[in-house]
DNA sequence: GCGCATCCTGACCGTATGGTCAAATTCAGA
DNA sequence: TCTGAATTTGACCATACGGTCAGGATGCGC
């Protein structure tokens, strides 16, 4: 009746391992790119010998297939809130208020992602048909719905959900300009809510939802 | 008082090899970041044997160097136009369809900066520090002059300068996804046309500059 | 035509990398 | 305590890469 120990069965270690690697890699390769990541860095930054990478991730490449799909998870996710509001003003502004938590806390992982499509999405060009494909349809018909309800300007769906992706994702792949131009130091409290507000209502008068 | 060929003295010929050179390093960094690009890859992209390189441009950083230190050049020309204007509207309107133009005309270079900067600007941190800080300061200073002079809204020109970076950048380094979303075909001329309306429209209502 | 500097290039070298493997270790279950 | 599967790891291998070099080709000035 006690078969687990303090803390763990064979598979939550197992879990635990895979977990601890992908972290590793994720800064990894967000560092260096896919190229210029070495399987022996990854090992170091996770503590553990290069072979034992090979032993939870056959390749390099499938090891960062995993991580570039984790990621893809996560910008799904926040992109839920987009349909839980009843309006442009909640709905977009909620939506890049979860985008720039993403950029701030999980800023090696935006980076990866950007990697990967600047280098023509070799590992998950299936992803950006299928699934992206779908969801921008979706949150585009959602937006045409609000310029149809006049609750805002009528503006090209695709054109503004590109826009919020830019000026969000900005925040976390050109993160090292931003902290330069800001005498090297990264972004405080005040100055990340001062990104947010900036960002929300510039969008959000441009499009003529709020005012 | 003929020393010139048909075309070129010896001088001109060598900035012509470096050109040839330089413009496939561009597109091999673009595709490939610098860890995956290889001198053979520019080597051949160019039709020049590898050792060819090597004798104009001493090591792969050395050329890295050059393409990235290029871009910046051109980048820098381009906002220029900031000054000219004499207004919100006029001034970002011109900076955004100039910056547009360039992330169509130019992609492989803007993928590039924006790889260098994502991974640290281990090649540019000077550049970064020097004219780029510079830079920024001098047209933040416009920016709080329209500001003062009651021309547009009151908004931490920073962020504002990051967001036509973030938004007409993206247009060149997530280029490959907007194709893919676009039914696998690039933007037409009507489409950079729209998308290029949009950006002007949502920002510059955005920060009260029209209307 | 000659001499010299520039330019070009095939062959080569040391190193670092992704990946393999077989032997050692751990550990749950009986 | 015993057993077998899962896990860990040091040593190793083939390859590909950045870079070198010596020798040959080219072309300008005289």
């Amino acid at each position: 009746m006690a078969p687990t120990r303090r803390s763990s069965s064979k598979k939550e270690r197992r879990q635990e391992s895979e977990k601890l690697i992908l972290a590793a890699a994720e800064k990894v390769f967000a560092e260096a790119g896919f190229g210029g990541a070495t399987m022996q860095l990854i090992a170091d930054m996770a503590g553990l010998p290069k072979a034992n990478l090979h032993y939870y991730f056959p390749t390099k490449e499938s090891l960062y297939r995993q991580v570039v799909q984790n990621i893809f998870q996560i910008w799904l996710q926040a992109a839920d809130i987009f349909d839980q509001a009843d309006g442009p003003a909640e709905g977009i502004g909620a939506y890049i208020d979860a985008k720039m938590e993403i950029s701030r806390r999980h800023p090696a992982g935006s980076k990866v992602w950007a990697s990967e499509v600047m280098h023509g999405a070799p590992v998950i060009q299936d992803y950006l048909e299928t699934t992206l494909t779908d969801w921008t349809e979706g949150r585009a018909d959602v937006i045409r719905r609000w310029i149809a309800e006049g609750r805002m300007d009528d503006i090209d769906p695709r054109h503004l959900l590109y826009m919020l992706w830019a000026t969000t994702q900005h925040y976390a792949d050109f993160g090292h300009q931003i902290e330069t131009l800001n005498h090297g130091a990264p972004l405080s409290d005040d100055q990340w809510s001062a990104a947010k507000t900036s960002v929300k209502r510039i969008i959000l008068r441009g499009i003529g939802a709020v005012q």
